[in-house]
DNA sequence: TTATCGGTTTACGTTAACGTAAAGGATAGT
DNA sequence: ACTATCCTTTACGTTAACGTAAACCGATAA
């Protein structure tokens, strides 16, 4: 048997609400079978529960997220869906790229904001060094 | 005379609605003169918009980006103000790193769903040839 | 002069992603 | 038996980020 978790673990876990894991169960992203009424979620769950998470980190939404599961698991239907898929893959692809971009870009924005702010400190703290007695 | 723009032209050129310019502005996001009563925006608002529209694309809110417009412009305040901005800045750039991390992580798993397609698609066509007369 | 483009304000509507609260079942400890 | 601790469902509330529509002003081309 692997291992399976309560939904206040899960929750623990990647500190979230039990709430929101009802949510993304609703919204068709779990899957968790039952005992008696309470949810019991297996490690596919929790790994989908990761992968939503992740999706979130990068401005994901929910649906997107979903969207990449269809593409992850091997349901390999007919030729025109597969090429759909390779299409759909294509896409999410290029707007990593796109992200990678502008995570540079900020970053290198941050740079230049860190050391104007150091600079100003550096003023800030001879100043207060030239007025001392 | 530096260029100016109007609302149009900005929401052609980054297609978006005037619609999210304006309520940009209404969020202290843009500020733009008037000439009557119509919006002339000027070049920091476009450089704003095009900052809030990246921040977008990696999902951060209009909130986040006005946090970030604060960082960036040199407005040293004293010595605590100058550390908080240091520290939120600290703030951002392990966000933007957790989040290249994300990318990586994504991409491969993109890789593989890709490597399964072609192979679906290869073992789909070589049966379609297979039942050729 | 009339119609057509922009542009404006005001205001209500919408969607996503939960938060929050109410009311209650099941079980374990005292 | 009582309390506490999880779990459940149901349902209304909330926030962000606009969409959409109505009603109107000002310039300009026919």
């Amino acid at each position: 048997m692997s291992q399976t978790y309560t939904i206040s673990e899960l929750a623990r876990e990647f500190d979230i609400t039990t709430r929101a894991i009802r949510f993304y169960e609703e919204h068709g992203l779990l899957f968790p079978e039952r005992q008696r009424q309470s949810r019991v979620y297996s490690q596919g769950d929790k790994v989908r529960l990761k992968l939503v998470l992740r999706g979130k980190r990068l401005g994901f939404s929910l649906d997107e997220s979903k969207e990449l599961f269809k593409l992850y698991d091997p349901q390999n239907g007919n030729e025109k869906q597969l090429f759909t898929m390779l299409n759909k893959i294509a896409v999410h692809r290029s707007a990593l790229e796109q992200q990678r971009h502008d995570i540079q870009i900020m970053q290198h924005e941050l740079d230049d904001a860190e050391q104007h702010c150091r600079e100003a400190l550096k003023q800030s703290v001879e100043k207060t060094a030239g007025s001392e007695q």
